[in-house]
DNA sequence: CTTGACCCTGTAGTTGCTATAGGGTGCATA
DNA sequence: TATGCACCCTATAGCAACTACAGGGTCAAG
């Protein structure tokens, strides 16, 4: 299989793909004569396995330990649960940090009646004077 | 006031803010015989409003519209309500993509049973033979 | 034998900073 | 006067996680 079929597969651009390579995450697979890259079932395994991690927002550095820990089998499954919940923790940061910040920027939006910019209130809000309540 | 206290006062890196200056975020100040940068209110007011925008989740180009704007007291408002009206959707489509995956890593971490990898829910799902109802 | 789709390497760009190296300035103290 | 220290200067490289070139080579079809 080459590198486009397996980006097609995947759903991943070649050029992440050599990346991935580049970084150590995705193993060197064998050339063909003319120097293409040959990949073979294996390959396809661990890049699905990274996209899906990646698609569930996990970082490469998260990726890289997830497929350490899931190469070898005789260990327990409870680090990978570990990484898996301080994942988790990490997203629930960011919802909040994200609501918080929306609830502010919504009451800006709601203050501003679309007159002239010096009486803009989102403006005014931002401006050094803004010493109201946050 | 020279850069130090300028980076106190508004919470922000003096690195931070030469690299703002570098980009044409922040106008270039005068200089003081020693080549130090000698800032005003001016500077102060702008600086301010740059990192509240930033906190507020702008993103630079967002920011260096928003300055555009305020600086053009003529014009209407309303173009910045659109700026910001667009930068509340993207939030919501964050927090939306972020709960769905929050629910899905959830789910994942549930069903691990702190046995053998062998036998590890996470790393089976994340596999590539992973076809179950996503 | 040429066209076109594919592949190769290597490097630079993206965003928003942060960190380092290798210096100069300005003021207080010994 | 020297020297120490906090502060400032420029320029460059690094971070994540790719993406996008530039400038080539390969391979099958027409």
């Amino acid at each position: 299989m080459q590198i486009g079929e397996l980006a097609r597969t995947t759903a991943t651009k070649v050029e992440t793909i050599r990346f991935y390579e580049k970084i150590g995450l995705l193993p060197e697979p064998g050339r063909t004569s003319g120097n293409y890259r040959d990949y073979g079932a294996a390959h396809l395994a661990r890049l699905s396995f990274i996209r899906r991690a990646r698609d569930l927002g996990f970082t490469l550095d998260q990726v890289r330990e997830l497929l350490t820990l899931s190469d070898d089998s005789s260990r327990s499954c409870s680090a990978v649960d570990t990484v898996a919940r301080a994942h988790l923790a990490q997203i629930d940061q960011k919802i909040a940090d994200l609501r918080a910040l929306r609830r502010e920027l919504d009451e800006l939006i709601g203050q501003c009646s679309q007159g002239a910019i010096s009486d803009c209130r989102i403006i005014e809000a931002l401006g050094p004077s803004a010493q109201n309540g946050h």
